[in-house]
DNA sequence: ATATTATATGCCTATAAGTGCATATATGCA
DNA sequence: TGCATATATGCACTTATAGGCATATAATAT
């Protein structure tokens, strides 16, 4: 006799998943995995493996598109919209807030509100974002 | 580096300790071990274990009154205090229910607001319970 | 077809966590 | 002082979990 509710806080007790839910929850914003990958600086593996426990905790959903697996949070359940409504007020601190911070630089990198690349490191994402800006100017 | 956030999140990731959980913030009473007991029909040492868990947590506050050992919910910080206004709503379900009834026949059986037995096998619960309203009613 | 890329997973190891039982501690009372 | 009672804890056992590494899968593009 396990409940819904013990299961659902088992998922988010641990702080790379609570850092991955934030992500969500703050973002409001499918991801996929290297963005997320590059948004907490872990390895990939990882990353995957933590989001394989919260889609089994039935907090989040992919929808798979060619290569790339967009995750968001499973609203459908109404125990899990008043988890992520407390979650967005409730994970405040510097780990995820730098981790926002480092998000919102790389979906700079979207196009069409699409992922288009993998991973990029750290240390090469402003080059790659002032590219970006090069190529939409020519555009323009 | 460990948050806060996940700290308290192992803490309640357990059935026996949310059921714990739900008695303190559904009832809103400081409540001692054997009560607790009562409530979940479980053993004392469990009890007593999972109660140290939540205590080391930062997540209860325990004040000792001779042999009681009362136990109320630590409302210093306001983590927690949106954390058990988040639980109040979030903690549905037949074996949250079903404790907090058996807690409130329970806690028929203090005097003054405190706790004045030990442990009460359910079956001489509601003969306890008779007793007193006796000694009530002679009193009057 | 073959290479590339995005993501998933199997295996291993170390550590943590829950349960049960027995027992310790500590307070109150006769 | 000695006994009953409320609560805490140490030990043994078992299971769960996280991290690291290598590799598998699967879709795209050349």
């Amino acid at each position: 006799m396990k409940t819904l509710q013990s299961t659902t806080f088992k998922a988010i007790a641990d702080d790379t998943r609570l850092r991955v839910v934030n992500l969500f929850v703050t973002s409001r914003e499918p991801l996929c995995v290297c963005e997320i990958v590059d948004a907490l600086r872990l390895p990939q593996y990882q990353v995957s493996k933590h989001l394989t426990i919260l889609k089994n905790a039935g907090l989040i959903i992919v929808e798979k598109d060619g290569t790339w697996g967009y995750h968001y949070l499973n609203e459908n359940n109404p125990l899990n919209k008043m988890l992520f409504t407390f979650l967005k007020k409730y994970l405040v601190g510097e780990v995820f807030d730098d981790d926002i911070k480092r998000l919102e630089m790389r979906l700079l990198l979207r196009e069409e509100g699409r992922c288009v690349v993998g991973f990029v490191d750290e240390k090469d994402l402003l080059i790659k974002i002032k590219e970006k800006k090069q190529e939409l100017l020519v555009k323009e």
